[in-house]
Formats: structure tokens, C-alpha cells, sequence
DNA sequence: TAAGTTTGTTTAATGAATTTACAAACTATT
DNA sequence: AATAGTTTGTAAATTCATTAAACAAACTTA
């Protein structure tokens, strides 16, 4: 059912604006803020205050005059709670405390070698549960959990199917609400990848771009108009299963001639196994690479070309402004990058190509952790202040 | 800058849900749109005899009781207003007038043997004034036109690039809004076709659906929620041009082994055309299928396996619910269906697959048109009872 | 015929934003 | 210094759409 209007929903709608303008634009004033969204002075002082109340926003002090009564400026107070954010990979479990702004105060790095599913679960919540441990006294303490996973996900915080941890049908979500009491969030590691670029990383600036996350297999998040776009029933961005090569080789999903065959590490150290040894890692191929080693050269410029085809299909079919590549591969970016603009230049349509920027992470391997973060401090927002999606 | 909170905004809000329910559960009474909203009775009949007044809705007697006093019965009037839609092709003009609901009074279909854009654009100006001149009487009158496009469109309803028409930069909406004082939209054929299906045609039940536009080239038109998504830039579903085949032949986008050098029309009858005579049309192959003609049925099937490989292309990217065909090609469905389907079943993922509905349009070569239609009408509601999208 | 139900309107109350006014704090000018 | 003008933030009165409660009209059922 569709949500009506009501003087609470108006409410909601302003008061969340005037907190976003303080969360992005601070420190600011409450004159300013009235300019900037068109309200009354009066109306931003009355939600502000009510900000001031519930610890969200703090006065640090009267700014610069412009030729009368000097501002007080206004802070948002990013210790009014925390999150915490984790990034539950096939090998393993990257976990960090932040507070309200996403600033990391506390990180934890185990290693699993993918035991099974309850023993993975268990190192998870006893990660979790000594990062909550020794957070910040705080307000609001912590307001909640996101977890970016390897495979698809429901919208019931189910994991579905793993491949790689070989987990189907896991209520992920489930298990740490009973266990922690507290709001969680799952979602697609990729999808968690492209929210932490857009906030943190080099997305900042762009409200619609495509997260490309590249390890064993491929998967993309992708940001439209700031938002996360989830398809219809919240498992899409299967992007590493679009066939470049309609009557390629077979790939583990049924389809042939995937792209995530040709351009993910996991390709990539295929190849390279059968021509140089099977023990090779990536950090023996970027040595060797950084030593001059020719052969290794062209098996990443190689990978860069398929990379490059990939990547023409995503801006002809969701026209970003932005394609963020992510992953270990950044660290061969500068082998990587040639090939694959080479072909951008000559393979991609004029006009989605105009305005599209090509670049590796800038967060490294933090994008996912950093997103799922993100995600906690999203929804505890939006319980707060707007909630308008109830359906 | 973001829209604001106040009454106004609360009103068009509701009123809006109030005439949604009108338009599509009449005849409805007052106190039934009452239940089903959440909104009191009171607020309804206030918002529902606005509308009376405003002559978008009819009282049209008392319903059936259920125990007590028996409801008026509510009814859109589709007559307050007729809308005119265009599908401009590369070879016709094909033009209708609707009225708020739909449903068409007239048409007009005129041929151009792609002159000059100058002469196309008087043809389109001569035909629309054509309908308008024989619409009838109405409160509002002619309240706008909507016009699909063979091409890439930007914002202000230029027409950027058309190559089948060989046009480019055209302003389009400014020329028609010059000549006829009303609001025009412009939007890519294949997007229209995507909303006449969902409003109209086999999509009317779905809120996550793909058009692809079949012709010339492949378009694709896409429905996230219900709503058209755009891309970053307005112009995203350049599906045609996802490559299939990294190394095949060159397309005239610049980039290799696009989809639509396989799948579309225009290449089955190229194939046609190298094995069995330059003179072969797309009739002459139905009438020879349809006959038995062994060959003719195989490059049928043959292309019913590549629509195949980019429709799986789709689904593991954009995972909708429903992937309409649309096109001359419809003709061609029982040849065309099994091969398709038989690929889908081998090689789409399989949760993205397990929701998925894959047919021919309904709507034959009406999709675009009434399409079109229906953003006019769009507009014209969005500008009289809810207009929250002015950035 | 009486009792109960349903519809739709009326009236009063609620509350969030706006408008207007204003005090406080500051800068610039004479 | 004194004065004028500007900017910030609050206060009081007004506006207006919704809600809640009451009610009259119209209908069904026992």
C-alpha cells in the first residue's frame, strides 16, 4: 500500500533534510541551512533544536560574521553511536567499528579456511560481539550491524547461495538479531562495495556509478541517482555472468563464454598456473611483473583487454558516470589500465562514454567493510528521522 | 535542491493516491477508497469532490449496499482531456489520440521515405495537427504529446543521435511545443514500448519488467517499481551494443560482436538476403516458414538462439520478472520461442530465472505509440496533482 | 417496526509550517 | 563613539490539511 501524507511525514521529510545538510555541509549554521533548503528560520531552529535534544547534532561555537550577529555552527555528532560493518569473505572475515560518520575506530582481520557454516557463523559473532565489546561508551550505543556477503541474498537477510563458501539458504540476519538484539543488514558484498565507494571512497562525487568487485568471480553494485539499485527482486548485478563469448568455454552457472571466466583473479591465476607452475599467487605475478618479467606483462595486459570488454557492456547497458574496479587486482592497475582504456576508446558508444571515468578502488579492500557500515548507520537514520518505506 | 516538507506537498500526495485509486479500482466508492488508503472519510470526500470539481471524476450512481446505506459509486472521466502519442519510425509516422485512459479515437499512420529531418518534422507537425483538429470537445482539451524516437534523447527532449534516421541534435520538443503551445515529451521508442506494455499490454501485471525493442537495431526499455529507469544520463538501454562475441565483426558503434549484429531484424534479413536473394523481405520469410520451408525455419530457429544469448544477458544484469519481445519479429514466434526458451532453461542463473516470464508483445507495433501517449498523460497528472520532481 | 450497519458530511482539535515581528549581536560608516 | 544597517535566531499569530468524534441519511435484517 502506498504511504500517505500527513503533517508526521512532513515533519520527517524536513527534518531529515536539515540533518543530511548538517551531516554533509557542517559546520553550518542554522541561517544557512534555512537559505539552502528553502524552509523558514523558523522551522530549521525548531528541528535543529530537536536534533540538539536527541544528541545528533552538537553547537561548537559562533563562526565568521558576514556584516552581522555571528552564526552558531552546528556539528554532527558522530559519536552519538556506532556501527559496526563486516565484510564475510570465502577466506576471511573483515570486521570494523565506526561511528555515525563511518570514521573506523576499531578493525579485526581472522582468517577461516571455510569450515563449515556454523563454525564460520560462530567466528563471526565472536568477532562481532569483541568489537561491541570494547566500543565507546556512547548514546545511542551500538545501532546495528551490516554484513556484505559473498553470493545473493533475499530481503529477508537470507543468504540464498553462496557458491564459494558453498552456503545455500543460510537466515544470516536471523541468527545475529537473536543473537545481538540489534538492527542487521545483509547484502551482496559487490552491492556493500559500491555503497562504500559512493560514501567513502572514489564515488563521492557521482551519483551514479558501477562497482565492480573482481576475485573469484565478478560481481557489481550499482548507484543510481545515490541509490543502490537492487532489480526486481534484490539479487541483481550478476554481471560476471554476462557472456562475452555466446559459444565460449562452460562456466559453473550453465551459461558459456562468461566474462567472469576471462577477467577475475580467479581467471587470471588459472591461466597463469597452466603456463608458469601451479604454486603462483598474485603477489609472485605483481613481483614478477614489477621486475619487468615480459611474459607476466602480457598475461595482465591480457587480462586488462577483458576487463575493457566487460566494461564497455556495463556503460552501454547502465550508462554510469562512473566504473570503479575493485579488489586485489587494483595492485596491477598500472598494467591493467592501458589496455583497458584502449579498448574503452575504441569499442564504446559516444555518447554514454562522454561523461565516464574508469578507476581502480581507492579504499583497497575496505570498500565492502566501509558499505555494510554504511548500510547500519542508513537504517538506523531511518528508523529515526524519515521512514518511509514500509509498503 | 531537494524537495521540502509542507501541507501542500501532504495534499498533492494524497490526492494523488486518492485519483490513483480511481483510475484504476472503478467504480469505487468514497468510503471503500477510505479503507483501502488508511486516509479518514472525511479527507477522502474533501479530496474526491476537489476532484468532481475539478471534472476528473464522474459520480455515476449508487452501488450495491453491504448492510447499510448504499455507496456513490466514483468513476475516472477519461474524456476530461485527450492526449496525443507519436511513434516517429525510420520508414512511418505512426500517430494516435487517447484519451486519460488510453484508450485510442483516432490514428494515423503515413509513410516518409526519410527525406530530410525539415520535411519528416513538417510530415509529424501535419499529422498531429490533424488529430488534434478532429478531437473531440473536452474540458481540458489536448493536454499534451509524447513522441518515441529511433535514438538517444537528452533531458530537454533533443534528439542527440539517430542513426537509422540519420539525424542528430535535433530539438525536437522545443520545435513542437512552439508550434502547439502544449506540453510535448521525447523519449526513446524503446522506452515508450516499455511503458505501453506495462500500462497496456502483457506487462500490466508486473512491476520489474524489460521491453526489447526489435528492428533495425536492439533497443531495450527497462521497469524498475514500476517506473522507467533512465541511467546515469537519460540514455541507457543501448542493449543492441552489449557484445557477444569479443572478437567478432566490427558494428557500426565501434565495438565487436554487438548483440544486434545477430539478433535483430535487420540481421536475419542480411542472412536471408546472402543465401537466398537481395530481394527477400521479412513477409516473404514468414509466408515460406509457414509453408515448411526447412532453411527459412532454421534461420528463424538460428535467431531464436541469439535473442536467447542476450536475453540471458539481461537477466543475470538487470533480473526482471517479465522480458517482453517486441517487434515485426512477433511474427515469427513459433519458430523463434522454443530455441529461446530451451537456452534460457540451459543457461540463465538459476534464482534470477525462477520469477522470470519471457513472451511476445501483446501490443503488436502499438506498444511505442501508446507509450508515448501515456507519458503526455503522465505529465499532465503530475502537473495538476502531484509535481514533486522539480530538482 | 425496531435495531443495527454503512455512507458520507460536519465540527472541533491537532500540529507543522509560514508569516510577521523582534531582540540580540555584529560590521561598517560617519 | 555614535549611528545605521545587516545577520542570526526566537517568539507569536496565522494558515491549512489531516484526524477524531459526532451525526444524519439511507439502507438491510430480524
Amino acid at each position: 500500500m502506498k504511504q500517505t501524507g500527513d503533517l508526521n511525514l512532513v515533519k520527517k521529510i524536513n527534518k531529515s533534510i536539515v540533518l543530511h545538510h548538517i551531516r554533509t555541509d557542517s559546520p553550518i549554521s542554522r541561517a544557512r541551512i534555512a537559505e539552502i533548503t528553502g524552509l523558514t528560520k523558523a522551522t530549521v531552529s525548531s528541528l535543529v533544536n530537536e536534533l540538539i535534544e536527541s544528541s545528533l547534532v552538537d553547537e561548537i561555537g559562533v563562526g565568521e560574521s558576514s556584516g552581522g550577529r555571528k552564526p552558531m555552527m552546528l556539528l554532527f555528532n558522530g559519536t552519538a553511536g556506532y556501527a559496526i560493518g563486516v565484510d564475510l569473505g570465502v577466506h576471511d572475515i573483515l570486521a570494523v567499528l565506526t561511528d555515525l560518520t563511518g570514521k573506523v575506530v576499531r578493525e579485526k582481520r581472522v582468517n577461516h579456511d571455510n569450515p563449515s557454516a556454523q563454525e564460520v557463523i560462530d567466528l563471526l559473532k565472536a568477532t562481532i560481539r569483541d568489537l561491541i565489546n570494547g566500543a565507546p561508551e556512547s548514546v545511542y550505543g551500538i545501532i546495528g550491524i551490516g554484513i556484505g556477503v559473498p553470493g545473493i541474498c533475499d530481503e529477508d537477510g537470507t543468504l540464498l547461495f553462496a557458491p564459494n563458501l558453498e552456503w545455500e539458504n543460510v537466515p544470516l540476519q536471523k541468527y545475529m538479531e537473536e543473537t545481538f538484539h540489534i538492527p542487521v543488514v545483509i547484502d551482496n558484498e559487490a552491492n556493500a562495495g559500491a555503497v562504500g565507494e559512493k560514501q567513502f571512497g572514489a564515488g563521492r562525487e557521482t551519483a551514479n556509478l558501477v562497482y565492480v568487485s573482481i576475485g573469484i568471480g565478478i560481481g557489481a553494485g550499482i548507484i543510481i541517482k545515490g541509490e543502490l539499485y537492487r532489480g526486481a527482486t534484490g539479487f541483481s548485478g550478476e554481471i560476471g555472468h554476462i557472456s562475452i563469448q555466446h559459444d565460449g568455454p562452460k562456466c559453473r552457472c550453465g551459461s558459456l563464454g562468461c566474462w567472469e571466466l576471462y577477467a577475475s583473479e580467479h581467471a587470471l591465476l588459472e591461466r597463469a598456473r597452466q603456463e608458469f607452475g601451479s604454486s603462483i599467487t598474485l603477489e609472485m605475478l605483481l613481483r614478477k611483473a614489477e621486475a619487468g618479467d615480459a611474459a607476466i606483462i602480457a598475461l595482465f595486459e591480457r587480462l586488462g583487454y577483458f576487463l575493457g570488454v566487460g566494461v564497455v557492456n556495463i556503460i552501454n547497458s547502465y550508462n554510469p558516470e562512473f566504473v570503479i574496479l575493485g579488489g586485489r587486482l587494483a595492485g596491477a592497475e598500472k598494467w591493467l589500465m592501458k589496455p583497458l582504456l584502449q579498448l574503452l576508446e575504441k569499442r564504446s558508444l559516444p555518447h554514454p562514454r562522454k561523461l565516464l571515468n574508469v578507476a581502480f578502488s581507492e579504499l583497497s579492500d575496505r570498500s565492502t567493510v566501509l558499505g555494510a557500515a554504511s548500510f547500519a548507520v542508513t537504517k538506523f537514520f531511518a528508523s529515526t528521522t524519515v521512514s518511509v518505506e514500509h509498503n
